[in-house]
DNA sequence: GGCATCTGGTCTCCAACAGAAACCACTCTG
DNA sequence: CAGAGTGGTTTCTGTTGGAGACCAGATGCC
């Protein structure tokens, strides 16, 4: 996708069309759109975390991605990040009341997943015998 | 992510964990995460579409990723995809029941996009400006 | 003493993937 | 006869994600 070059007022002021490559919307879609994003999200809105424990929790998820995704997640004021000055320094990563309100909306759609994943999977043995028979 | 690779049945009987890299719920969250397939779901969840129509209906998405992303969709069990016999051949792209309530959920995400979009535009903002001042 | 390990990252390199554009066969319209 | 519309696939290229090395300073282990 092009980057949006456009003053933030004009962008706010047409109408709203999430199928329009300048809606505002679509820049949280991208957000919402990062799967590692969504998983730290998650975790957390149950706990506070810090950086290695996230880490660890999360499988395959690389070092690079995680301070990538969090540093977004705390551009968009997802979530907070707090450094503590100790020795080595402790990072604390912890969900805003604004990420709070996303995470919650993001637990349908992981409701969503545990619930039909045996009819996804299903539909997609389905469809590659389909084809190779 | 690598590519997972063990028995279908071995990773339904694990304890669920959505991050551990073999959960069946991944494979959902890796649909989910995909721009095209949220905007698509939520066209053809107002109504059945065809090829063209979605394509000059979502700005910026390409010949090929439409075709890829309603492969996906159709194979997935959440799009079904019918073929007219006429001539140029015309297709015609429909939501299933199963993609209908996946289409529910996301547009809870959609409702949270607009209603929150000012925050989190304030938010980057502010953090683009405390790294530049 | 010296090696490994913990903290939270950054940097480089390579493979994979997304997007742009060309091409396909066929038909209807001006 | 040129141009546009039907629904795609193929090719090429630019961006991106992931693996792994590297950083500094302190602590644990033998």
């Amino acid at each position: 996708m092009p980057t949006i070059e456009m003053p933030l007022t004009d962008m706010m002021t047409m109408t709203p069309d999430t199928y329009a490559v300048n809606c505002p919307t679509r820049v949280v879609l991208d957000r919402i759109a990062d799967k590692w994003a969504v998983l730290l999200l998650g975790l957390l809105a149950e706990a506070p975390m810090r950086f290695n424990a996230l880490r660890r929790r999360v499988q395959g998820l690389s070092q690079k991605m995680l301070s990538q995704t969090l540093k977004g997640l705390e551009r968009d004021g997802l979530v907070r990040r707090t450094a503590f000055p100790t020795v080595p320094v402790t990072v604390e990563y912890a969900i805003t009341p604004l990420g709070a309100t996303l995470a919650e909306r993001l637990d349908l759609l992981r409701d969503w997943a545990e619930r039909h994943i045996a009819e996804v999977q299903a539909a997609q043995t389905r469809y590659d015998q389909a084809l190779s028979g």
